[in-house]
This record gives structure tokens, sequence and C-alpha cells, in this order.
DNA sequence: AAAGCAAACTAACATATGTTAGTTTGTTAT
DNA sequence: ATAACAAACTAACATATGTTAGTTTGCTTT
């Protein structure tokens, strides 16, 4: 693990910012002044504003698909992978809150990467959707239009951002069994 | 039901904009140009970009906070409630998609209206979670923690305005009856 | 001591942005 | 015909914004 560079000070002080103004209200000076510093200097570490979001965005597309990945080639049931679907998230947004936020808000955003982004969003969703299918053909999950089920999974997992940090006294592994329960078992006794 | 005024149909517009960019990247001249006037021409009909936002999110705020009242007010059972605040947002959504990006995703951008919008948020999920706490203790609902079980649902609420356009085939009706089925019984089998 | 380097600075720029002022145009009501 | 009005226009402004150029400062290594 290598000691933080001022590069990842300057990402994650902008991430903060992009994650209560969104990216576009958000200025160079802004930034700047959160540092203690004036904008041109963010220019020593960073190329453009751009990069700082490619930076936050890109990084964590790529770790929820290498995480998918390891848990799509596993041999557990269905169901149990979309537990650890769930677990997946809670882990990812528990360390980078405020990456998250961008992630869901600002990807529109990207540029040069945008195309890449989706490519990976729409690889991660059509992923996602097979372990339904399964699940369903498999009768381990009820037959409701799995298209349905993957956008209420995936709207509660994509806005867990706004809502861990409210919730330092419960333990990610709490958060990930109680959303478990609720995302698969219902809230019907 | 007044016929269209000029300046409904520049909130409409906007509204759309806004859902694609977010309220800040998008310009005076951006909304101009899709109405296919001038930017200045846009002050006949509103006094500042700001209005837009505040007529945009703060009309679907009361309408959310009117419904929420009919329903918590009815004498059915808490998962009947649960089950119509379903429906309020799927009604809400299908007929204002754009303005609904807005209210998720913008709101931070009020500012005259900021206190007044965040009031009306509040007490909202206040009364969610009422009606969610009287259901565990008449023992309709599971045991789990009543604000993760909020959270749950609202997310999947707040985030219907991705996913309803796509869904042009399927009824609302048809849409509420099975976020019902998966919020409420969950997926398994 | 000298050289190298990370990281800050000042000053300035071109452009974008919200908004105002005053004017023109075309339709509707008197 | 005339007055009134909604709704567009042109021109301009002050300010905000991303970025560049060139310079200074203070460690760290040789």
């Amino acid at each position: 693990m290598k000691l933080e560079t001022r590069k990842d000070e300057l990402i994650k002080t902008a991430a903060i910012l992009f994650k209560e103004k969104g990216y576009s209200a958000v200025t160079m000076r802004d930034i700047a002044t959160a540092m203690g510093i004036k904008a041109a200097s963010l220019y020593n570490h960073i190329s453009s504003k751009q990069e700082i979001l490619n930076e936050i965005i890109i990084s964590l597309a790529e770790e929820f698909t290498k995480g998918l990945e390891l848990i799509v080639n596993s041999d557990k049931s269905n169901l149990d992978k979309l537990s650890q679907i769930i677990t997946l998230h809670v882990t990812i947004t528990t360390n980078n809150t405020s990456g998250m936020a961008s992630l869901n808000n600002d990807w529109m955003h990207l540029e040069d990467q945008l195309e890449y982004y989706l490519e990976l969003r729409n690889n991660y969703e059509k992923t996602f959707l097979n372990i339904i299918n399964q699940g369903v053909k498999s009768s381990e999950i009820k037959k409701v239009n799995p298209e349905i089920i993957m956008f209420s999974m995936l709207s509660t997992l994509r806005s867990l951002y706004l809502w861990i940090p409210n919730k330092e006294d419960s333990s990610e592994n709490d958060i990930a069994n109680q959303l478990s329960t609720i995302l698969i078992q219902g809230i019907n006794k």
C-alpha cells in the first residue's frame, strides 16, 4: 500500500465536494480553497477538471466489474450470489461514499471515458440480470419480471452512499445482512 | 384544466434538459435553443433560472405531501398503506418523469425554498417511518430495522424516474402491483 | 554547495454565463 | 383604426470559470 500522494488527496477532496453539489456546480477554485491552495496549483497534480472525474468514476466502475466477476464464477446458489452482490455494494460504498455519489450522478459528464463507462455498466447489468434469470429458472426466485427485480435491487444498492454515512454504528456485515433479508425475503411477516 | 401557458412549456423543456445533465450544467441558452428562441426571451416568462427549479421541485414535493396525507388518514392496514404509497410514487413519476429527476438530484440548488423543501421531505419521511413502525408493532411486518426498510423502499421509489420511461408497454397498475410484490413479499419463492 | 524536484505562487487569458435594457412584431380587443 | 399585450428580438454587462505561463520556495539527494 503506497503512501497517499498529493493527487490522491486532491481527488478525495474533489469527490467530497462533488457529492455535495455535483460535478458541474463545483469550481476548480472551490476545490483549491478546500485544500488551502490556489486554483492554478491544482494543475501541478492533474491536467484538467475532467481528469478528476474520470479517476473517481472509472476506478469505482472497474472495482464493481472485478467484484462481480468473482461472484458470478463461484459455485454458490443464485440467491447466495445475490447476497454477495449486496455485500459487494456495501463494501465498496463504505470505503468511498463520496466517489459513489459521482458514479451515480455525474457519469454523464464523462467525455472521453463515457463510452467505456457505459460498456462496463451494461456488462454489469447484463451479468446481474443473468443471475436473476437463472434463479427464476431454478425456482429459487419468484416469477416476477426479472428486470423489475434487478431495478429494485440496484436502486437500493446505488443509493447506499446516501445512507451509509449516517449509520456508522452498524457494522458492514450487519448492514449487508439486514439488506439481504429485506431485498430477498421481503418485509411481510 | 387551464390551457398550457408559455411558462409551462418553458418549465417542461427545462426539466427535460435538467434530467439529462443536471441543473448546473444546463444554461439559459440551452433552454432557449431547445425552445427555438433566444436566452433573453426566457425572461418574459420567468424571473430567474432559480425560479424554474423552484417551480419544478416544490410543486412535486407538495404533490407527494398531499398524497401521503390521504393515505395515512385512511383506515387501511399498514401493509395496504405501503402499497398505496408505492402507487402514489408510480403515478406521480409517470406523469412527470423529468421533474422527478430534478427533485432527486438538484434539490440542493434550491436557495430561498431549500428550507421549505427540507421540511416537506422530513415530514414525509417521518410519516412513512411511522407507518412501518406501526406495521412492526401490529406484527404485519418483520422485525428488521424500520429505517432500513424505509431506506430500501424509498430508494427504489425515488429511482422510478430512471426506469419508467423504458417501460411504456407496462401499465401504471401493472408496475405498481409488481413492485408491491417485490418490495413487500420479497423475491424468494 | 549544487542540482533536482515537488508544490506552491501571481498574473492573466479567453470564453461562458445569468441577466438587464430597450426595441420590434404580430395578434387580439375596443 | 387604435390601443394593449404577449412574446420575440438585439446588444451589452458584469462576473465566473477553466486553464496557461512563468516564477518562487523549500526540501532532498548528490
